[in-house]
DNA sequence: CTTGAAGCTGTAGTTACTACAGGATTTACA
DNA sequence: TGTAAATCCTGTAGTAACTACAGCTTCAAG
């Protein structure tokens, strides 16, 4: 609660959390975090509550939420009193999509494995990677579609 | 081998090969496809040519290809005398980044099930989700950073 | 021959950062 | 105290792979 301490640096608050400076800069920008209070010669200095709020960014991000969504989590988490079903629902959803990306990515590697496998070494003009791709009814299953996009 | 035949229009060739318009001038733009012959009025037009080749960067792209990994498999069967083995080597590689994207998609993905089985409906201020993303100490593995990261 | 759909170019927006350029400030050490 | 290296500042532009206009022209059907 005290306001004392304010000491760390941008670049120690970036090491911290695991992320760069540019990154922190912009989450200010775009107002993930608050404004920073400055030095005399204008420099950012943080507290331990932006290494808490960094680091909770950095951890969502890195289980593929979006920024938006972080948005949404910080709002919440900033109201404790909140009920939190939708903070449930925010976390079901994330999981739907990864659960589809995974189902399709598991496709995709059986794909790129069988591509692998029947490729002997040849020409390309009778390269099974290159026919695989160029024909998708060769393809195992339909669910291959999509495999790699909207991973928002 | 003929030539005659270039009635295809940009919006039927998208249609066919399960993009927009838009996406089509993009790849002409990049140099993925080739210029388009015109109409008097200048508009495009096609043939069955155009709709084999976007058919095979949209395949090429649905498997997680990037477009210059795609730049170059079109480069490569594009000269079918060619040994295959390049061909090969950019699968084999693209194999890799899928099979260590699915392990750690897994990963979140027993994390994410977690965070919602122990989310039981009560307020922000106790709900697990926001915990754990709070401390990723209680993560269940290390692995799960940068679970739904660089997915180039 | 008119009308509505589709096409044209060029530019700007999207996501989530990253990478400068060109300068100011801080900090460590002598 | 002086100075030099490290770090910081702002602002802009770049990245991937499209997508979405705006404002205008062309095409095709009736």
């Amino acid at each position: 609660m005290s306001a004392i301490g304010q000491a760390i640096s941008i670049g120690e608050l970036a090491r911290r959390a695991d992320c760069k400076p540019e990154t922190v800069r912009y989450y200010e920008r775009i107002g993930l975090l608050r404004d920073a209070s400055r030095t005399e010669g204008g420099q950012r200095r943080y507290g331990e509550d932006a290494v808490r709020r960094l680091t909770f960014i950095r951890h969502a991000r890195d289980f593929g939420f979006s920024v938006e969504a972080v948005r949404e989590l910080l709002a919440m988490s900033d109201q404790p009193d909140m009920p939190c079903h939708q903070v449930d629902a925010i976390a079901k959803h994330h999981l739907e999509k990864v659960e589809s990306r995974l189902q399709r990515l598991t496709v995709l590697r059986e794909e790129l494995q069988r591509m692998v496998a029947q490729c002997v070494g040849g020409k390309v003009g009778s390269c099974r990677i290159i026919e695989v791709i160029s024909d998708h009814q060769l393809c195992i299953s339909e669910t291959a579609h999509g495999a790699a996009r909207d991973l928002g």
